[in-house]
DNA sequence: GGGGCGAGTTAGCCGCGGCTAACTGAAAGG
DNA sequence: CCTTTCAGTTAGCCGCGGCTAACTCGCCCC
């Protein structure tokens, strides 16, 4: 069941997509992602092998519980990262980045240490070091 | 000279051979990274193509100054993420796990900010929030 | 109803980075 | 001296995840 950076980036972007404009078509996750037609239709076949993906009669997109729980968790890492590191001065380009390689790689818990590490910062007004 | 995962990891490994045992040979790196010979030679070949490596008349391998850049970069990135982490309260194996991820995706900029964010609790003493 | 367009799929190529099996060549030991 | 053993390489397989070219199929419009 190894879902590696590829399949939780497809989801992910199902998922944001989703709740732009409600139906997702495979071309919408293609032209989301910069990649090929092709590429994305093998991509959601496989998907739906593991269990992560449905797609209708009318070739629309939808996420089944598991898939949508991935989504919901690398969606949720990317945008407290990406939060993180630009309240620590980091541009937010470079930070959106980052926030793409590191939330396909960090643990649960690494994660949940530094959210709350930077939740506490908030609070307590830890100004960035710019 | 794009140098992705897998290359940045047999760099680092070497680097950290050499630093423990002075010499270092193909099969000390397949050891380490628990990786087939042929894959290890393979590598190491197109690290030497890259210009990134050097093999000797005896096949002891030595980093060139590019690789020794690379494999620096990495490791340093990796024992202050390890390190990190673990003052936050992250137990040090999944440390250790994570920081191997994210050595190879995080940007200069957000490794900066988060090391300099990690001295400067150790300076003033907020400790680890367990 | 035929033409064109837009979305999706199929077929097939490529590089990466694992792997095994099998070969080479040198050094070490009976 | 012959054998064994150990390090390294070569050949070739596999799955992943990009790609292009080309096909299918539906829909819309004249």
């Amino acid at each position: 069941m190894g879902l590696h950076r590829a399949g939780e980036d497809y989801l992910k972007s199902i998922l944001i997509l989703k709740q732009q404009k409600g139906v997702v078509h495979s071309l919408d996750v293609a032209r989301a992602l910069n990649i090929s037609k092709p590429s994305v239709s093998r991509a959601i076949r496989l998907l739906q092998d593991g269990g992560f993906l449905l797609m209708h009669e009318d070739k629309s997109l939808a996420l089944t519980e598991a898939g949508h729980e991935v989504a919901q968790t690398v969606y949720e890492k990317h945008r407290v990262i990406k939060d993180g590191l630009i309240s620590l001065g980091v541009s937010p380009d470079v930070a959106e980045q980052d926030a793409c390689g590191i939330e396909h790689v960090i643990s649960r818990e690494s994660f949940e240490a530094l959210r709350s590490l930077w939740a506490h910062r908030r609070l307590t007004g830890s100004g960035s070091p710019a």
